[in-house]
DNA sequence: AAATAATAGTTACATTATGCAACATAAATA
DNA sequence: TATTTATGTTGCATAATGTAACTATTATTT
């Protein structure tokens, strides 16, 4: 009757290599990694079989071979993806801060930097927004929400900030008209000044401090007292400062005289 | 054809083939993948009865054919992460292809898509260049490699592509020498012209086809034959098209008539 | 830090499963 | 009866998997 070859009888016919392939990744995207030893237990082939499996789909740049097993591929690790984790919850605070000041409707321009994407994380299930942003990881991420139209200004791109920088950016704000931005920056100056690390990122966030109908920088508590090398112009027409614990008397009293306000997250 | 039948017997009675081949799909959209060594013990027919279903069910593009059954073929444009996968050693050929007519020092501009994407991972490791493009993936990708500058062509972020289109990026173009372009499309039409879905897309790769260089387009097999809605105009100035397999030779034929070269990746 | 054991990776080759093509068979059709 | 169509059978080429000996890496112990 059944003809072809004899066997076959054994147990469960062997799964075919695409069975395998899609089991090890989705379980890779449930548990981040997977282990060449449980996966050939797993699916009782050799572990030859799921090194084979595993070199394939990297091959195909689907995973990252690690010792043992797979990890979910990540295209670099970046000094930039490393900071992300540095001081996340007073991030996140600042960012609710933020976003409580932004209604449906409104056109936002974020700046590059973590604090800044802290925002955008606030204002990712947000209704009918219009995102202008310098960040690649921000127009990534907005891009990928209903209901929100984003704008990338271009420009070349800046390495350690992975967003654009320089005339392109800076021509290119120009063309916007903005109801808020929040922006980032070097550091709080104990004279009450938002300072920044190249006068091509000092410029373009004082541009759009002069164009943004408000502005606000978003500052974690590291930035406090520390000195950048350059003054960003026209700071005084921000509206305000964003940090995530109030800063020492000597800036809250030098802000003051200035004129942005000081709102203290959470 | 298929005369009446009384049989009926039992189950025992071999399937028709009609009914072999909506079960065969019915497990296919349940399971994703179905196996021949199981195919034919469950309708008890031989192993080589399966394989011309499945190469029948295959020739019709109803599914793809796998080592030891076959798996489900996916036609529709799905999102732009999850396309990410499909073909992917396909892709993965094309991009080193293109990244072979790359020399060190050259200014190139990557179109976005998921076969350029390809294209970017085959040249990250080359010293000296300078990118340009409008996808946020790439550019995210690429910045982080050394040695590489990479510029973003800014504006409107169109969520499917999660790249920039319109006006912005349409002007930016011009600012740019480029040495060599990669550019995507939609289908690869039967006489030998790349379409695309958008005016706005079919405009973008149509103005650097014309200021490139050279204009490579890269277009892995599921887009041969296939028709989307806007000519790329002056299509016939492009340097080539970089694919994974050889097109059907009327297509082949048009190419030729019209200029552009064929290059069969692998 | 050096030595050791345990685990994992590599290579090469043996084994098994699958693919393919050519031909054979049986039923349905003209 | 001749012809077509679907299927079965066989033999060989090819691909996937298993196995074993050896090397490299990681972890543990001293």
């Amino acid at each position: 009757m059944i003809a072809d070859n004899n066997m076959s009888d054994s147990q469960s016919a062997r799964a075919l290599a695409p069975r395998r392939h899609g089991e090890i990744l989705r379980r890779l995207v449930s548990d981040g990694t997977v282990s060449i030893t449980e996966l050939a237990d797993h699916f009782d082939v050799s572990r030859q079989t799921i090194r084979r499996d595993l070199k394939h789909l990297a091959e195909r740049g689907q995973l990252d071979l690690v010792h043992g097993g797979a990890t979910l591929f990540e295209p670099t690790e970046a000094a930039f993806t490393e900071r992300r984790g540095e001081n996340a919850s007073a991030k996140a605070s600042i960012g609710r801060a933020a976003a409580a000041l932004v209604r449906d409707g409104m056109v936002v321009f974020l700046d590059s930097g973590t604090t800044t994407l802290a925002v955008a994380h606030a204002l990712a299930d947000r209704k009918n927004l219009t995102i202008c942003t310098t960040s690649l990881s921000i127009a990534l991420q907005m891009c990928r929400q209903p209901q929100v139209r984003v704008h990338m200004l271009g420009g070349e791109i800046d390495p350690a900030e992975e967003a654009a920088v320089g005339i392109d950016a800076l021509e290119a704000i120009s063309h916007f008209r903005v109801d808020v931005a929040f922006l980032g920056g070097g550091g709080l100056s104990p004279d009450g000044e938002v300072t920044d690390f190249t006068r091509n990122g000092a410029e373009q966030r004082s541009r759009m401090t002069a164009t943004a109908g408000k502005a606000y920088f978003v500052l974690d508590s590291s930035k406090f007292g520390r000195l950048t090398p350059l003054r960003i112009p026209r700071f005084e027409l921000a509206a305000g400062v964003i940090v995530d614990r109030r800063p020492p008397e000597a800036i809250c009293e030098a802000l003051k005289r200035k004129g942005p306000i000081v709102i203290v997250a959470e």
